[in-house]
DNA sequence: ATGGTCAACTGGTCATACCAGTTTAAATGG
DNA sequence: CCATTTAAACTGGTATGACCAGTTGACCAT
């Protein structure tokens, strides 16, 4: 019997989760004026200062623009939104996972990680060393337990990240990680050979340890190709159901814009 | 005579711009709890509405951890923050740009395009293909207009972000771009060989047209490397201000955080 | 056609309650 | 004396009603 901690959002918290629900894949195209902060007060039936917390958070987020006097009305958010919202486009309404945005995510994951792991290796400290061999060496007393590698997995990459003294890729790391931790136990399976792959942790780690940028970087990519095929395939399965179609040609509704 | 919108901001954003420049680059560790809610209206003088609408916005951002009845305290935001923050780490106090925030803003670039050039190739409509030409007709265009030059590049990257069909790149995009316009006028000079390049951005947009993906790939990685050797020089300039020093050992006096 | 005035919106600020959790320390029982 | 219970005294969360401050548009005078 495994209890969890009890979801508890206050009424500000419920405004921005319907509103932003609403605006993500909602109805609500960019520009659409969003009712007035009393009206919205008298819809949801909840006091104007919830509202205008809730507000604020939206517009932070770059899903609104608010204008004194003027108005609030709805952005684009692909245009102005930050990593953040990843967390908000994985799940469809119904609670199942949007692939395409996983495999965006896999597909960033992909591409900084070589260059992550590169500059950790050409600018790691002796002690950040230790730590990337502690973590290997849980990794390897853990071998069999998928989930606890995925714990340890995503504990090696902070490291790497924190090594790799770039702020960018850190603050990036936090947003991904976020997004990939609510679709953790459903990838399970897609990232058991990655996961698996303790040889390529250990020579990414050897590599930082002998300062071999291309060696730490070459490592990295090969690892991620585990994960990156999984989604792939899992794609291709969901989107041509029937194994034997091999039809190629590509669709042109893409004028809509 | 030129005039710029005026900049006009309500109090919960000046508190929000205090809270979180004393959290970013302030004397407030992790952990550090926060003065209560109602101790905030007292010291900023402002009425407690205010205070909440910050407060909920820095917790959003990752910087604050509000628990209801316990307490407000700050988090390590470099653990939790996330891509929004880069324009805040940015400048230091006194409004110089922070060049290793820069540098790490060029590198996650540097590393983000080529394979954001490489899924464009792979996903563009035929459309997009016209609209990509399109800009860089522009481009040769202005191509003595340095200024011109840096808006038309972000608006190539833009669409090329766009066809690479990539909620995640999209979105990234959308952050650095952000950062990216705050130090733009900074950086024109460091910047103006890759703006100048009119071959690259050109050789990209054929590369995507044929679907080259690795082709547009290289050509992309070709592109970067550019504003990365620009930047590269400025901060060893800044740290060897003494042209003739050939001193290459790292100085140490970054554990001051 | 231009600029001014006014009324009816919009969001922004304020003050004052009171509700709801958490923490602290005093009161209580052993 | 110590462990437990209890009751303030915090903390953040919600509610209300008023008023300030910009924006818009209709109307009017110039």
């Amino acid at each position: 019997m495994r209890l969890k901690p009890v979801a508890r959002k206050s009424l500000s918290d419920a405004v921005f989760e319907q509103l932003s629900q609403e605006i993500v894949h909602g109805r609500m195209r960019p520009g659409t004026p969003l009712p007035s902060e009393r009206a919205l007060c008298d819809v949801l039936r909840v006091n104007r200062g919830a509202v205008r917390e809730a507000l604020k958070r939206l517009s932070q987020a770059g899903l609104i623009s608010i204008q004194h006097g003027g108005g609030t009305r709805v952005l684009d958010f692909k245009q102005t939104a930050s990593l953040d919202l990843l967390n908000r486009l994985l799940f469809h309404h119904d609670g199942t996972v949007d692939l395409r945005v996983a495999r965006s995510v896999m597909e960033m994951r992909a591409a900084m990680a070589p260059d992550i792991a590169r500059l950790a290796a050409l600018r790691r400290s002796p002690g950040q060393v230790l730590q990337l061999d502690e973590v290997v060496a849980a990794m390897a007393a853990q071998e069999h337990d998928l989930l606890a590698l995925q714990v340890l997995a995503l504990q090696f990459w902070d490291l790497l990240t924190l090594c790799s003294d770039n702020i960018a890729y850190q603050l990036a790391f936090n947003g991904l990680r976020h997004t990939y931790e609510g679709m953790r136990e459903a990838l399970v399976e897609v990232m058991s050979e990655e996961l698996r792959d303790l040889a390529a942790y250990r020579r990414i780690a050897d590599a930082v340890r002998r300062k071999d940028g291309e060696g730490a970087g070459q490592s990295a990519q090969a690892l991620m190709q585990h994960g990156s095929r999984g989604i792939l395939q899992l794609l291709a399965a969901l989107e041509h159901p029937d194994e034997d179609r091999a039809a190629d040609g590509e669709e042109d509704d893409d004028d809509e814009q």
